[in-house]
DNA sequence: GTAATCTAATAGAAAATACCGATCAATATA
DNA sequence: TATATTGATCGGTATTTTCTATTAGATTAC
């Protein structure tokens, strides 16, 4: 039994098509074929039942495949020690961020990482949060960087920062001039979410709360952008997370984003990583250059 | 990177000499030398420091042993899995018991074991429950029999069977005519007990605690035959686990033991295996053939 | 109903590599 | 200095993996 072969059954559990498995695994089908056969007898089960028309995996062979992805996870652990002990800023990161976070927060750090760690190949993913812990719990992804807390303690989590809601209003609305508003200002009035699934969804919800303010029922936006058009548009007013605010604002902008006076609304930005990770020293350096980056520089 | 190299680089990490590491894998020394040395070419990081007076690993090499032990234990589950659905009565069974339970209760259930599954190798490993619970950690040993509960739930448990004491006494105490005797009438007694580390030992003193009744401070036994002839030379009395009981009594024999009225003091008996074991099925069917072993047949 | 297409298995040759025995080089011990 | 111990090296061999080309079986298209 080698890694190679575990690669191979892995492939087809996935694939359910020996070329197309063989493929992925950059090795001909007749390879892939008689290897996969080999192992069929050393380890004296039918892994997968062939037909010309469709591959179907037996119940040993799903249960088995399941295990050899446990196998080649640990096996990469072991990559992961050499690499990061050889340069733990070099080799492949892929990294999950939440969609209310991804495009604000890339385009300021990703040039001094680039800069600094250029070995660093960051592989960037946008899902939601509970396909994010999902992915990283299967590790087909290393490292998250969302709102915290994530109700689950099976990850490890280290602090980023701390982010503050604004206030997103129409520039006819009469809070448009204030330069900062009172949480309690807000009571009764009706908020624009995002639609279900967004993490800040339930944090806009939970200010609500705390603010006595209400939902809008009636429309939920699918993105923040579109949020920012339906409150250009008058459709009512939101709260916009700080980094997703444009940095420069001029009178004739159609959204006028007004900070809360003290004590200020927020969410917890940090990044999670699956314990016993052997790459908790890439991800502290990031942390630094993460914050470095955001709050000194530029 | 092979499981083969794995298994070499984990050797050296044991043997810290090369020739036996070689010879623990049967392969020559040249092979493991040669190996071992494109591992450390693949992944970029010196593992060994040889010296030909003697091998010292390096900081990676441990951690990198140390995980190659993750991934050669997980593959390991893919026999397993191979194995149980092949046949759940087959091939080697790592199994640890307590001193206190081993040499009595493996006499009466292994003729019958052996008899209905003779394609089951039982290795049979005897270690205090600390030792026990160390070495099922670490994968050496598949499944323990000991007394429950081992005061932590990261392992799961089956329940085989509650094993009553009964109290020792020589044929000079005036007790030993007795047929059956109460908890209560112990109070004020001294018990001779075992040394520490012995489950028996705190299981015992538990009773002594319930019953009134003190540890004679002086005397310690290290093992249940020892305690029985100091109980035979009159130095003292104790509690016996059923088990190691024998089976017929007679006036002639110097112990006499003593049946408790209820409550009866007593111990569970159980079996314990790691999580996410694939042999559960072996281990169920097993625990139905030592029950019926000890409680109908024989 | 026949041809075209898609699938995985097979055959045979080539390449890669794991392995061994013999030997060497370095170090420690007597 | 001689000897023993230990890991590295070398050359040759056996095994294994892999490739290309092809076959056989089954479905789909016309």
């Amino acid at each position: 039994m080698k890694l190679r072969d575990l690669q191979y059954l892995v492939a087809v559990d996935e694939e359910r098509h020996f070329h197309r498995a063989a493929e992925r695994c950059f090795v001909s089908q007749p390879t892939l074929s008689g290897q996969l056969k080999k192992l069929e007898e050393e380890l004296g089960v039918a892994l997968v039942e062939r037909s010309t028309r469709q591959v179907v995996m037996t119940d040993v062979g799903s249960a088995i495949a399941e295990q050899a992805r446990k196998v080649l996870t640990e096996a990469k652990g072991i990559q992961e020690i050499a690499q990061t002990y050889h340069d733990p800023m070099a080799g492949d990161l892929h990294t999950g961020l939440i969609p209310t976070l991804a495009p604000y927060l890339l385009p300021r750090i990703m040039p001094a990482i680039n800069r600094k760690y250029p070995q660093l190949k960051l592989w960037l993913h946008e899902y939601q949060t509970a396909e994010l812990l999902e992915k990283l719990r299967r590790a087909e992804l290393d490292l998250l960087i969302l709102a915290l807390p994530v109700g689950t303690d099976e990850f490890l989590e280290i602090d980023l920062f701390e982010e503050d809601f604004l206030l997103a209003v129409s520039s006819d609305d009469p809070l448009a001039q204030r330069s900062t508003i009172g949480m309690d200002e807000l009571s009764a009035r009706e908020m624009l979410l995002l639609e279900e699934g967004h993490c800040l969804r339930q944090q806009a919800l939970d200010v609500c709360f705390a603010a006595g303010a209400k939902e809008n029922s009636v429309y939920h936006a699918s993105s923040l952008e579109t949020l920012r058009h339906m409150v250009a548009e008058g459709m009512g007013t939101t709260f916009f997370p700080e980094l997703a605010v444009p940095a420069k604002q001029t009178k004739k902008d159609a959204v006028r984003y007004i900070p809360f006076k003290k004590p200020k609304p927020s969410r917890r930005v940090g990044m999670l990583y699956r314990k016993g990770s052997h790459r908790e020293l890439t991800y502290r350096t990031l942390k630094t250059t993460i914050k470095t980056t955001l709050f000194s520089g530029s």
